[in-house]
DNA sequence: AGGGAATGCGTTTTT
DNA sequence: CGCATTCCCT
């Protein structure tokens, strides 16, 4: 009797060679958590090898959380011991202790895309040189050149593609110093500084003799600076286990290698493979219709996924008369399956760019169907809550200059652009903190005594929350910024407020969940999170994302949607079959999320830029699977379908009075001066509207309604 | 300093 | 088309 016993025979061999280098090629849906879950347990239980030797890195902080809850329903609190996280978690928690090492103090700041861009804009002001790519665009070079593990130094000596290499090099280098500075890291920093760690032979070893076990999920999309950093750890004992597919390989953009795994082999002559071949998720036709995508593709390492789920469904198309059409047929289908018995929950949308959600949004809120859209803007990145996370972030270290220049003027303290020049020009004498540079506003010249005081009045209420924090819990610092600076009353939208209101929900729930954090804890914690992180099962609605995404996810019933040359495949692959492949395994990654049933719709036309397209062509991928596992469906025959359902959805559900019929429907798309457009959602007891903005809700009485409001 | 109009640009994908 | 940025006006 084994624990193993309850694993396939592949499943099993994989999880039983603990000792040396293993690769396990494991296909979408093989059971490879299961397989590294027990493979974990197995050596607890069954090889007594204390947990605390064991690491496991995964991708998301999601599958760090499932491994982990997997990990201690097999072996008890035991499991606890054994460090299962993601790379950046692993090398902040890493970074936090050497922090000294590389010239950063343990309490630094993580940076989102959002701060990077306003440094880079800054720096590109600074320098004030011509450069004709955008601030955008070279944020995402400056990344894309960490990420490779390229320095500015070797960016400028390198000159590759770009004729402005010079200046992007300029960038790039006062880009890093600026963070430096800040004591801050971006995304990229995280993995180059604990790779960087690794080079000082005490925390080597430190790390070597503790981490005896390793292994490595989604191994195919680790990068360069990854694949150094794991090299190191393992290389004394060499008992590494990477699990992977090469086929799954999606985030190249990122800086993802996908040679890492194809070459695991010539790294570890002696390594063992192991390959999971049978598929426990999808049925016959989904998994045929997969494999005959991915075959065009010449990476791939020869593996073919089997089943034993039998099925009679076809793979449905449907060719939309254009994008409107196509969210409308996709909204009628899944009310027609709801009334066949099926829960929204079981059915997930999946589109190639965030832009494509909205449409679905529009209908869905039409038809009154419950979504909920992962992705895009996310709630961390709302403007309110990240003002209120740049106050704690200054407090919890007060060199970040990011930080303190977002909300400097926020609430509105009279701190104008030219105040700050000013104030800028005295820092840069001085080579200190702007937060530092604010006790000396005395220094500078012509600015209103007014505004002298907001500057020091600011100055000390950062002081005292800088001087308190180590007594204050996060709950208590985040009253005091709201109370002191009276953010709220500066807020105009009620939705606004409540977000910030939410946002003190979570970190009370935190703070009682783990007991009383740090500030830095809970700052490191929220900049760490991912988009499926909190994606519930237990609710019903239906899921919207994109195929990244839904990576390691699975649903009964996939809609994969926008099917069109130059969508997906995007335009790049035109100049690049490199781009081409992964295109095709990320339609890869899309066919296999399905268990039951599969969806594929495109469209003929389609806005584009508000501009009309027309003409459009079905995707090259759609044409890689064999017709026979195929089924078009009639249009004319779904348009009748289309007509019958929606009476009887907005009948059902919106039952409202001739007194407003003419003027206001559940559905109408609306204009309003302040928010914009809008649709309306419901109305509630034939008084108020209740309509939904891009950001927010809002209730309208239907008298005020009438004036305010324009029908589009 | 702040509001409003005019302009210009964008789509990959994210830890 | 929607958003962000810029510029011009008060």
């Amino acid at each position: 009797m084994s624990i193993l016993d309850n694993l396939n025979e592949n499943q099993r061999k994989a999880a039983e060679i603990i000792e040396g280098p293993l690769l396990i090629l494991a296909g979408a849906g093989s059971g490879k958590t299961r397989t590294l879950t027990y493979r974990i347990a197995h050596m607890i239980k069954e090889k007594n090898i204390e947990p605390y030797f064991i690491l496991a890195v995964t991708f998301t902080n999601k599958a760090a959380k499932e491994m982990k809850e997997r990990v201690e329903s097999l072996v008890g609190i035991e499991g606890e011991k054994v460090m299962i996280s993601t790379f950046h978690s692993f090398g902040v928690r890493l970074l936090r202790m050497y922090a000294k090492y590389i010239g950063y103090d343990s309490n630094f700041g993580i940076y989102d895309s959002d701060d990077q861009l306003s440094i880079v804009k800054r720096i590109l002001k600074e320098i004030g040189r011509e450069i004709n790519l955008t601030p955008n665009k070279i944020v995402s070079i400056i990344s894309k050149a960490k990420e490779d593990g390229i320095t500015p130094e070797e960016f400028e000596e390198k000159r590759v593609f770009f004729h402005d290499y010079k200046t992007i090099a300029e960038v790039y280098k006062r880009y890093q110093k600026e963070l430096l500075k800040n004591n801050s890291m971006d995304f990229s920093d995280l993995l180059i500084y604990t790779n960087k760690l690794l080079d000082i032979e005490e925390v080597k070893e430190k790390l070597q003799n503790r981490y005896k076990y390793i292994m490595v999920d989604e191994y195919q999309d680790t990068n360069d600076i990854q694949y150094q950093i794991v090299t190191k750890i393992a290389l004394k004992y060499r008992n590494l286990c990477v699990v992977g597919d090469e086929d799954q390989s999606i985030y190249g953009f990122r800086g993802a290698n996908i040679d890492n795994i194809l070459n695991f082999e010539k790294d570890y002559k002696d390594a063992k493979v192991i390959k999971l071949e049978r598929n426990y998720r999808s049925t016959e036709i989904i998994l045929e219709a997969a494999n005959s995508v991915i075959k065009n593709n010449t990476t791939s390492k020869g593996k073919k996924l089997w089943t034993d789920k039998k099925s009679k469904d076809l793979i449905t198309v449907y060719e939309a008369k254009n994008g409107i059409d196509e969210a409308y047929f996709v909204a009628h289908n899944i009310i027609k399956n709801v009334d066949n018995g099926r829960n929204y929950r079981e059915f997930t949308i999946l589109y190639r760019t965030n832009a494509q959600s909205r449409i679905f949004e529009e209908v869905f809120l039409k038809h009154n169907l419950p979504y909920k859209i992962f992705g895009g803007m996310q709630f961390y990145q709302r403007k309110e809550i990240k003002d209120i996370l740049a106050y704690l972030n200054v407090i919890n270290n007060p060199n970040d200059d990011v930080s303190l220049l977002r909300i400097i003027n926020v609430p509105n303290r009279k701190i104008g652009a030219r105040t700050i020049e000013k104030i800028r020009d005295i820092q840069y004498k001085k080579g200190i903190s702007l937060f530092e540079t604010l006790k000396y506003i005395e220094e500078a010249t012509s600015v209103r005594s007014n505004t002298k005081n907001s500057i020091i009045e600011l100055y000390n209420f950062f002081k005292t929350l800088i001087e308190e924090k180590e007594f204050l819990s996060v709950t208590e610092i985040f009253d005091e910024v709201i109370e002191k600076t009276r953010y709220l009353d500066s807020l105009e939208e009620e939705v606004r407020v409540e977000n910030v209101l939410e946002l003190k929900n979570s970190i009370i729930e935190q703070e009682t969940r783990e007991n009383n954090i740090q500030l830095s804890e809970y700052l490191e914690n929220i900049s760490l999170v991912s988009t499926t992180d909190n994606l519930e099962e237990n609710q019903d609605y239906i899921k919207l994302m994109t195929i990244h995404n839904s990576k390691g996810l699975e649903f009964p019933v996939v809609y994969l949607v926008g099917m069109e040359e130059d969508i997906f495949p995007g335009k790049k692959v035109e100049f690049d079959d490199k781009e081409l492949e992964e295109e095709r395994r990320l339609c890869y990654v899309a066919i296999t999320r399905a268990e039951e049933k599969l969806v594929i719709t495109y469209a003929n036309e389609r806005n584009i830029y508000g501009r009309i397209d027309s003409f459009r062509d079905k995707s090259r991928f759609l044409d890689e699977i064999p017709m026979n596992l195929l089924k078009y469906i009639n249009r004319k025959e779904e348009k009748t379908i289309i007509k019958k359902e929606k009476s009887k959805k907005i009948e059902n559900f919106n039952p409202f009075s001739l007194k407003n019929k003419g003027l206001f429907n559940v559905g109408d798309k609306i204009y309003h001066n302040k928010f914009g457009n809008g649709i309306i959602k419901n109305i509630e007891e034939n008084k108020r509207l209740i309509i939904k903005f891009k950001y927010e809700e809002k209730k309208i009485a239907i008298a005020v309604a009438e004036k305010v409001l324009k029908k589009i």
